[in-house]
DNA sequence: CAATCACATAAGTTAGTGCTTATGTGAGAG
DNA sequence: CTCTCACATAAGCACTAACTTATGTGATTG
């Protein structure tokens, strides 16, 4: 079940801050590291599970691995939460603005 | 950090379990734990951790306790998935026909 | 008021998670 | 071809988390 895995990856502070950097713009793991007082083997584990929950897609490129978000992820975080859209009718303006940005 | 609590909450499948039913119609500790394998100290302690993330409220009737959802942990959770709309274009239309539907 | 009911808390056990150091692997540099 | 670099994997350890049984608490019932 992806949706569990999703949740899981969420649910560690270190990944969602790694998820953040590579929102604002794709990385490598080294560049990821950078500003983060954690080893190269953990910040490539988190990049791991990042991975099986859909949420970070990968691209080899020569010796670097260039890692991006993955909306895939995103998107069953937003289903998931569209079920229960009836219990936050406070946001609904919210979100109609959100949009009508995005025109 | 309450963030941090919502997701560590959801990460959990018999939690999310419960906050489904409870998002189905408010209901005692006894009722959610009618067909689940699980003792009653591991439903209130399911819902200790709910509370804390702000994802169910309670209530105090008599000698029962009725829970309910609390939309102040979606909305934190409707909030950071804002962060991030820019990578679900896909999700974008059927956001708007949803908020079509509510008016 | 004594018994019971609904639920919370305590304490202990076990499995899983996140980290570390050490080592492996595959690609570019010299 | 050898060395180094970027990253992945392995193994081990400390901490946490989810469950259990046992017990506590506060309200209703008889």
């Amino acid at each position: 079940m992806v949706e569990n895995d999703v949740f899981r990856a969420l649910a560690d502070p270190t990944r969602r801050e790694i998820f953040e950097k590579l929102a604002a713009g794709s990385m490598n793991a080294s560049a990821l590291r950078k500003g983060m007082a954690i080893s190269q083997p953990a910040i490539s584990q988190h990049l791991s599970v990042l991975r099986g929950a859909k949420l970070v897609k990968e691209e080899r490129q020569g010796r670097f691995v260039n890692y991006e978000v993955n909306p895939e992820g995103l998107d069953l975080v937003a289903h998931w939460l569209a079920k229960y859209r009836a219990y936050w009718p406070t946001r609904i303006a919210a979100l109609k603005e959100l949009l009508k940005d995005m025109d």
